[in-house]
DNA sequence: GCAACTGATTGCAAATTGCAAGCAGATAGG
DNA sequence: CCTATCTGCTTGCAATTTGCAATCAGTTGC
């Protein structure tokens, strides 16, 4: 890991390690999308990444500590990548950067339907949400009960409502 | 401006906003460090930004809506950059950052004292500072009490608190 | 007049990025 | 088997961005 830091100071290291275009735009698939796999972050990612610097990026993630490794027992070439704690804080940031661009920026409604839900849910949503990426991703125990749907859950349960209203609004197949 | 996104998705756009070395730098000084010209920004940093990278990230974030610009009465050649209330609302992210940065990376005392302190404040001390900027930058009405220390004097007081301690824990001059 | 200061700009080498193609090994279907 | 597809990842190359030093023209204080 490099350890040439241009400061001490929080917000500078903080941007030292996501302070890029696209080591965020990861771990929000990650965190959000619920990805492990090389080829679904690259697949799935609506920015289009590309696969050199998705590799690079796993890379550094990894060197910094903020993701892990491991093999994929139902493919011998398959690697599972996992968060670790640190990344799993980035929760409340997160939901910051989506509150705030929701105002501020020209947010498209279904994709920005989950800022809104996360931003309304409020500290309590986050953390279970981050225990809920424990118990995915770390294998702790979860605190959230059985019968009650997971945030994910809900977070993907909103925005397919809205695609399904903006369907009915304008049909594509009338 | 550039109306090119990658998509429409709030973290994505935040990103493509600030994410990149400089950006968040140049806002934190600003917003922190009370700087307001050219110059100070350049000589203050302690990253050691270059003068076309500054100017660069200057009339960028103008274009974006979070700087602007006017000219200084005192000096012909002076300008004063201000935040809007686009970058004003950053202080929530940039506490977030400092905090999280502060329990994952290496950070110097004297430099996360602020962090620490905007940390524990919460809430109610970010809008009293989001207040103050407004007031300073904007020119509303502060509604701060007159008596009442300002959150930049509590943050500087903080620092140099530190600074102190340090320099009498080991004495550059016995 | 002149040095210091103002917000920049320029030229150039180095690093980073984006894109397409390609890699070897693993697996699935026929 | 044999081939097609999937796996994570690498390579080559052009385009862009960055970092650094030097420089600029106008302004100010002395």
């Amino acid at each position: 890991m490099n350890t040439e830091h241009r400061s001490g100071c929080p917000i500078n290291l903080s941007l030292e390690v996501f302070g890029d275009r696209w080591s965020l735009i990861i771990l929000r698939d990650m965190i959000f999308g619920g990805r492990r796999h090389f080829r679904e972050m690259l697949n799935g990612s609506l920015e289009g990444i590309a696969s050199n610097i998705l590799a690079d990026r796993l890379k550094r993630l990894m060197e910094l500590g903020l993701l892990t490794k491991a093999d994929d027992p139902s493919h011998k070439q398959k690697a599972i990548y996992s968060l670790t704690e640190m990344a799993i804080t980035l929760v409340p940031i997160m939901a910051h950067l989506g509150a705030w661009g929701r105002v501020w920026l020209p947010v498209s409604e279904e994709l920005s339907i989950r800022a809104e839900l996360l931003e309304k849910g409020g500290q309590p949503l986050w953390e279970q949400f981050m225990d809920e990426l424990r118990h995915e991703h770390l294998g702790l125990p979860s605190k959230t009960p059985p019968g009650m749907p997971t945030v994910r859950q809900q977070l993907r349960e909103a925005y397919e409502a809205v695609l399904a209203r903006k369907a009915e609004a304008v049909p594509l197949m009338p």
